[in-house]
DNA sequence: CTACGCTGTCGAAGCGCTTCGATAAGAGGA
DNA sequence: TCCTCTTATCGAAGCGCTTCGACAGCGTAG
């Protein structure tokens, strides 16, 4: 009983509409069970909708976690009234993205796996589509990020380790690929953990291998041919540290009575799959999926002015793979 | 130099249009750097170029590698112009799954993690929404699927290890809240290799074990303990094996010496991160996904007109974790 | 040489919404 | 009482495309 644009008002609040013709309006909606066309919608306004999740297949580091933080950031866009597309494409070289963003489908875009310099930063700012990191670039000034606080992780099990009495460590880090392609996580973390092992007076031995039980093996024996050997070993990647528990049984050294482990930056889930449990420096990839696509809705709907950049803190939860180092060296 | 209708049909081929118009037509959007805004012509036609990726959110059985399936699934409708949407919900109540369709954005739907009975797949059907499954419903007559062969895998499992002089098998399953959600794979693996062990003449015990370290050594423990006891175990999961695994490194129990341990559609990459390298019969999830969004697309598009139906086989991969039983009972 | 069919092109309508400018109705000041 | 200023509502234009019906131009058959 109201004209088409009324009815869009009431809706979408953009004019002043009286209380009761509203009523009569959400009514009617109630009544018949109608949902707005999402595809005309975005024609006739400038929003679409529609937020890009941007997936790397690129991607060197293998992350099991990584459907946590998909599902997570879907589940939050849905609750918020947006759709998310998603969009793999090699990070390195995102041509298709350009063609995304000037069909004019996307409202905004969430960056998964970001590198240190990551091409695909540069391309939605020039197209002036708006982003939210998953991760962060090394210069991340004015851009909107989430992404877990590698430094203060590093120190928190560097601290947590020292006060065990561990006085040489070892850290098993990804290949050195990874360090040159660029992946943040790797890089702050390595860098975190040597300055504060100074900063606690500790010894750290860092080793990069790849994720193959060979090659881990090689790793952790390597360390422990060190002069102190190390008696606690961190590793960044669950996979990485499987293969470790795995060496130092073949090995016949008990964890933690012989060596300790600490995992950094695991999910909670991978840390008790692990036997032993695994003691980590926490992760929560679905805090992750979901405070970054918060953050990015917020700011396209201008609900925030500033600039949202978090990094989200771990801390050192203790389970079966830590213990004070052996009293007598082997 | 031409109207708008006539570039319409030129890349659309809908209607002849002479080489020589075609030509210019496509030399100017070339030249122009023209992408066709999908938003519009999703409106203007019938089709809206989005496919909607169901992935349930109370899903009980864990996979990791859902990720695989979901970006290989990605990749493939974007090489053929369509747009993958993530739409998160219980499988269990789809009632967001109504108010998508109304909406008319999608033109056909992808489910994942597919139960024997889900209601999903009513609601799409009512709904007249072209659907493709990964996975199958207990009767999915008449219904497009990409799915693994259970039944052969099974046999060819049992198979495997009846050859190498195995006659008294274990397996160890997912908990029962599996079997009666109705997940096909797990009741169809389970009812498969009861019925193969029965044709090949050797013994199979079913036990059924959370995923936790605990429950794991204590279905271990179990298989052990029949009489006579079981000289190879079965798993459906890459978490239980390594459970498993572990349970008899720390029974000072030698694989494959003691035990065989064979992983039942477990992927090539977490059949080499276990240690040993396990013994699989293969998965392949990147096919299942890419699979799936091809026929889809291909039903979409009418370029089939029978129903695909996919049963992937797969093949025992040996490994290092099965050998010959051991000559002497323990 | 005319009538007919065919192919290739064009114009216009419309997909379902948002949004702008305009208008009617009511409130307040002179 | 008349005029002005609000406030709530309406009508119409248009978002960028597809698609239908129409039509011009040409070849072919009668």
């Amino acid at each position: 009983g109201v004209s088409l644009s009324t009815v869009s008002y009431a809706l979408s609040g953009a004019r002043p509409i009286s209380e009761s013709t509203r009523d009569r309006v959400l009514w009617a909606v109630d009544q018949l069970n109608y949902q707005p066309n999402v595809i005309a919608r975005g024609l006739a306004g400038r929003r679409t909708g529609f937020l890009a999740l941007l997936l790397p297949t690129d991607e060197a580091i293998a992350d099991s976690f990584m459907v946590d933080i998909i599902v997570a950031a879907a589940e939050t866009a849905r609750e918020r009234g947006y759709h998310l597309l998603l969009w793999t494409e090699p990070a390195g070289e995102p041509a298709g993205l350009k063609d995304l963003m000037r069909r004019g489908l996307i409202d905004g875009a969430l960056l998964l796996s970001v590198r240190l310099h990551d091409p695909r930063v540069a391309a939605l700012r020039e197209a002036d589509v708006p982003l939210a990191m998953i991760g962060r670039t090394q210069d991340p000034d004015g851009c909107l990020y989430v992404d877990s606080d590698a430094e203060q992780a590093a120190d928190a099990a560097i601290a947590y380790l020292a006060e065990l009495g561990h006085s040489t460590l070892g850290y098993v880090g990804p290949p050195l690929s990874a360090y040159t392609d660029g992946f943040g996580i790797v890089v702050r973390v390595h860098d975190s953990l040597v300055k504060s092992a100074e900063r606690h007076g500790v010894g750290l031995h860092p080793v990069f291998s790849d994720l193959n039980p060979t090659a881990l093996a090689k790793a952790v024996t390597d360390l422990l041919a060190e002069e102190p050997p190390v008696t606690a070993v961190l590793a960044l990647d669950d996979t990485a540290v499987a293969g470790i528990l795995n060496s130092l049984r073949s090995m016949q050294l008990a964890v933690p009575s012989d060596v300790s482990v600490v995992g950094l930056l695991i999910p909670t889930r991978a840390a008790e799959l692990a036997w032993p449990h695994l003691t980590t420096v926490t992760h929560d990839p679905r805090e992750l999926g979901q405070l970054a696509a918060s953050a990015l809705i917020d700011s396209l709907e201008g609900a925030t002015t500033e600039v949202t950049q978090i990094l989200l803190p771990s801390e050192v939860v203790e389970r079966s793979t830590t213990g004070a180092p052996p009293a007598v060296r082997r």
